[in-house]
DNA sequence: ACAGCGCGTAAGTCTTCACTTACACGTAAG
DNA sequence: CTTACGTGTAAGTGAAGACTTACGCGCTGT
C-alpha cells in the first residue's frame, strides 16, 4: 500500500507538469531523441533531459540507445498502475455520489 | 486544449501529494468535516484546510455547510476529465507499443 | 588520433509548495 | 450577551522543483 502510494505519487507528479506531459504526449505519437524533443520546445536540452529522467523514474518512458543517440519512447507499464487506481476510485466515487443523493433525499 | 491542459495539471498535482490523496481517498469512503480529517492525520487542521482547497479547486471535492461545520465529500466531475485523458493515453500507448514491437521485428 | 555531436549531470537561482502558528469571523450553546 | 467551537486565511519558514549555464564523457566520422 505504501509502496503503491509512492509509485502513484511519482506518476501523478510526473504528469502534473505541463512541459513533461507535453513531452510524454509527443513520445506517444513517435519515439524521439532528446535534442529532437528540445528543438520543438521552449526549454533547453538539459531541461528536457531532466524531465525524461522523471518520466523514466515513473515508468512512463524508456530509452533505447541507438549509436550515440538515445531514443525515448512511451511506456505502458506506468500507466497500468494509474489506470488501476483510477478505476477503483471511479467506482467508489460513483458509489459515494449515489449514497450522497439518497442521503439528500432522506433529509427532505 | 490549453484549458484542458491547465485543468489536467490541477488534477494531477492535486493527486500527486500523498497527504492530499489520503484525504481524497478517505472522503470517498465517507464525507467528513475538516477537524475530523485532521484528527486522523499527522498534520495540523489548517494544513488539511489548505489541502481541501486544492482538491476543491481541481473539482475533486466539494463542501456542504452544515451549521457551523463544513462537510466535505468526494466529487466525480474532476475525475471525469482525468479518466478521459487516461483513456485516450491508454489507447495511444498501446498503439505505440505495438508499433515499437513491429519496428523491432523489422530490424532483425 | 582528433574534432564534433549527443547526452547526462553538477551547480546555482528563482519559484512553488507543504507546513506551521497567529489571527479573524460566523455559528451554536450556556 | 458571552463563551466556545469550527473554520478559512494571512504570514513566515524550510524543502522541493523547474529551469539555466558549465562541464565531462562516450560515440562517430574524417
Amino acid at each position: 500500500m505504501t509502496y503503491a502510494s509512492k509509485r502513484l505519487s511519482l506518476i501523478f507528479s510526473a504528469l502534473a507538469d505541463q512541459t513533461r506531459r507535453g513531452i510524454f504526449d509527443e513520445l506517444r505519437q513517435r519515439p524521439q531523441s532528446v535534442t529532437d524533443l528540445a528543438n520543438t520546445r521552449p526549454v533547453s536540452r538539459p531541461a528536457v533531459s531532466q524531465h525524461l529522467k522523471v518520466l523514466e523514474n515513473a515508468d512512463l518512458v524508456f530509452a533505447t540507445p541507438k549509436g550515440s543517440h538515445r531514443i525515448y519512447s512511451a511506456h505502458a507499464d506506468g500507466l497500468a498502475d494509474l489506470r488501476r487506481y483510477l478505476d477503483r476510485v471511479w467506482d467508489q466515487a460513483l458509489l459515494a455520489y449515489a449514497a450522497e443523493i439518497t442521503t439528500q433525499n432522506k433529509q427532505r
